[in-house]
DNA sequence: ACCTGAACACCGTTCAAGT
DNA sequence: ACCTGAACACCGTTCAAGT
């Protein structure tokens, strides 16, 4: 007997942990932590909801799976690179990642068990500050401050609804609400700044970020 | 017919709007956003869970109303302080806010519908700012950049279920499966700091505090 | 005015069973 | 080896009904 050639239609890929993992952060990205169930994961890969327990223990193994896999689309500074450039563009794609995976920031903070990408990054940021000659507690203090930095502002970011409503509109929703008396310096904030045709609030993220790394440029030079 | 005096047993105070956010509260310190559901929340209050409803439209609103509460935790930097030493008060006392609150950071940055006290605390630290000096544009940034640090750290440190388990046995237990060589940063880092006995983690983040503020008192120098 | 019971459309997970 | 069906103990919320 001949084995039938399979047309492509006629059957998806196998279930694999790969599939499972790529298919949850496709579902996370599009609708949110929210809408991440089993049943619902297990209907867009075309299978029942038990049939993704065979390939991950349970709904926390599969949060971290999700976990490693974002976390590897982060920038590593380089060996050979300045600890500042390539600090700043870890901290960019850092940044970027969190754009792409808005549910990734309050995650990644509340799992205990880093897997081997987390680890590797860990180890290359490190080494980027102690090959450049930072002691062993200010390059502690550099990882913990700009990383601090990265997550909360992507925090405020990436976790409001705003895909959809411009933020003008948001700040003229306020504006009409607000006593402009009682709140005088949100009003100016929103009027003079926020609502100023030329305005972008990505551009502060670059903005303070430089002002971290230039603080602990300067302070290397002091020691 | 006389009223007969109910003794102090006899009856719950009757339910609130006040009184259901102060133990959606409790019971989200004690157990975390996931222990919070309608009807653990009303078994605590002695109630049907559907009797939340009548003073509470949802589960959104719920949770609004205990950012609300929360928010209201948070020390203002007064209008006769410093912009320095105020701001540094205020982060502290968030900081601190979100030690008793650990699930308060995501969910405050998530919510679109400001309440009365968030205008309020807006207000007053782009006031400080403003009236020590800061431009707009400066004003945002420094706004921008300190609650990123402060929330961002907050989710670092007090997202991790490390309550009962010490820091200590955290860091041993990662050393133990860690291949010493292929990490020699990360390792370098918890046995030379991590685990050394005078090792404070909560000193990590005034030191980062006031790296930022410094940073600022300097470019208000510059201009 | 304030609270409840029953019902609906969902959850994550176990366990025995199918191929 | 890989997937499923039925079942359990949960969710948030609606709606009509009780006092």
């Amino acid at each position: 007997m001949v084995k039938p050639a399979k047309t492509s239609a006629d059957k998806r890929p196998p279930l694999s942990r790969d599939r499972v993992l790529h298919e949850a952060i496709a579902v996370a990205d599009e609708g949110g932590m929210d809408a991440l169930s089993m049943r619902r994961l297990a209907h867009r890969l075309g299978v029942e909801a038990m049939s993704i327990y065979y390939h991950l223990e349970n709904k926390d193994a599969l949060l971290d799976g999700m976990i490693d896999r974002v976390m590897a689309e982060i920038e590593l500074p380089e060996p050979d690179e300045e600890w500042q450039p390539g600090n700043r563009r870890r901290a960019v794609s850092l940044h970027n990642m969190l754009a792409r995976h808005p549910w990734a920031a309050p995650l990644m903070e509340s799992r205990t068990n880093p897997g081997p990408v987390a680890l590797r990054y860990y180890d290359a940021v490190l080494g980027s500050f102690r090959t450049a000659g930072f002691s062993v507690p200010m390059a502690a203090h550099a990882f913990a401050a700009i990383d601090a930095y990265v997550y909360g502002f992507g925090l405020q970011e990436f976790s409001l609804p705003f895909d959809e409503v411009p933020i003008e509109e948001i700040g003229q929703a306020i504006l009409q609400t607000l006593p402009p008396d009682e709140y005088p310096y949100l009003t100016e904030m929103i009027i003079d700044h926020a609502l100023q045709p030329g305005y972008d609030y990505s551009a502060e993220f670059e903005w303070g970020l430089d002002l971290i790394l230039d603080a602990f440029e300067q302070r290397l030079g002091e020691s």
